[in-house]
DNA sequence: ATAAATAAAGACTATTTTATCTTTTTTCAA
DNA sequence: TTGAAAAAAGATAAAATAGTCTTTATTTAT
């Protein structure tokens, strides 16, 4: 479905949404170690986050690290997708034609956009902090661990 | 979405079932060019779809090559992708996490589950004959090229 | 029986993705 | 103004995926 990338930089995103702020940023240990993910890798994402779209923050330097700003948390989720590469979801032919048109449609094409409308829908549609506060409720999880019994 | 190896699955296994038969085999250079695959990689397919499920049958020698039994054309989409290893698509979390559960949901199990359930639905419900059907309607495409003006 | 046609099998190569490690730059605090 | 803490940048490595090529086995027709 999604690569590890984005994998990693949904998760990564929830997280600093969640847990961060300007005047707490996260340091990339503490995020790996949060969403279990390999920490140099999610450090490659994360740049590519800050790089494209504004979608995480940052600074170096003591009392550095993560955050997102009020204007990130308000980006869709699809913008998290298109820093690293991998809106091809919600744009390509399932079956991998080059174009996915109403003009050539492909043998699945007349069931699939049905489908694709609704995950364009769910990645545009759903802001960062929409997927943060959905992360605060109750039993949600964004690692495989055990749910923290506190 | 899904992996090179099951788009070039289910464009061949459609194309067979569009112009095979048990009386009028396909060979590996034909399916190739007509559903523009590199032939060598296709072939090591069509072996998976042969060895898996039972998707594709063939036989080897002078007039030998690929078609399907009345059986493989009721087969679900979805036997297509198990064969080639790929049916993650329907079973796991868009976040990557390691199990997909009402008891353990990510930040968007909520929303994904519907667009799942439907997927599920789409690779379960449609059988190859389906998509053989609906590729031998107007329009409808199955290679990069142009249409066939006949 | 032999030769040709074909898929199957296996070995190999190339590319992309995933992941790690090292060095550099920036920032802060003492 | 120096040292330490952090991310950024860059180089490298490992693994997975995609793709090719060669050899073998099977089948059919002559
Ligand atoms: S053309 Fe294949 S999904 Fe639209
Ligand atoms: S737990 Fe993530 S999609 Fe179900």
């Amino acid at each position: 479905m999604l690569s590890k990338s984005a994998e990693y930089a949904l998760r990564a995103t929830i997280y600093i949404a969640l847990k961060g702020s300007e005047d707490n940023k996260l340091g990339i240990d503490e995020i790996a170690t949060a969403i279990d993910s390999p920490q140099s890798f999610t450090a490659k994402i994360l740049q590519l986050l800050t790089k494209n779209n504004g979608v995480v923050s940052s600074v170096r330097g003591p009392n550095g690290g993560f955050y997102l700003t009020d204007a990130a948390r308000k980006l869709p989720v699809r913008a998290v997708l298109e820093a690293v590469g991998e809106d091809g979801i919600i744009t390509k032919c399932v079956l991998g034609l080059k174009e996915c048109s109403e003009s050539r449609p492909c043998p699945m094409h007349e069931q699939y956009r049905y489908i694709k409308a609704q995950l364009r829908q769910m990645f545009e549609k759903t802001t960062i902090q929409d997927l943060a506060n959905e992360s605060g409720k109750g039993k949600i999880v964004i690692n495989n661990r055990q749910i923290k019994t506190k």
